[in-house]
DNA sequence: CAGATGACAAGAT
DNA sequence: AATCTTGCCATCT
């Protein structure tokens, strides 16, 4: 049986290089509107064996999510997603009209969105 | 099994 | 623009 947090695995998974989406659109996307919490508690749980690209995903604000528990994981987050192409501007946001990931009809459709 | 834990978002101030 | 509410819940110990 596919978990909660697998479904949002499995939705982050689908981000590709270069591009981002919100806590928001990932919970909407795996079944889970209005619950964008959920995607961060899941995320925090995410370990390297689990081959998900959880820097691609940051807040509604445009910015990485930063937070004492994450270990330099938050700054880590930034490198990592510059390193795809993604430019930051001197108060650490993106612009997510730009870069925000949108997800093939396919998907949409699936989901009666 | 009860309590602790934690990467959000929108609206109000 | 920055800070403060409020709603929200699967996992771990």
């Amino acid at each position: 049986m596919t978990t909660t947090y697998e479904r949002i695995y499995d939705v982050v998974r689908q981000i590709p290089s270069g591009r981002v989406a919100t806590y928001g659109q990932v919970a909407e996307l795996a079944g889970l509107i209005g619950k964008p919490r959920l995607v961060g508690y899941a995320l925090y749980r995410v370990t390297d064996e689990m081959a998900v690209p959880w820097h691609r995903v940051i807040n509604a604000k445009g910015k990485v999510s930063r937070s004492p528990v994450r270990n330099g994981t938050d700054y880590l987050q930034q490198a990592l997603l510059e390193d795809e192409g993604i430019i930051f501007n001197n108060k650490g946001k993106i612009e997510l009209s730009t870069y925000r990931w949108h997800p093939p009809i396919e998907m949409l459709e699936r989901l009666e969105i």
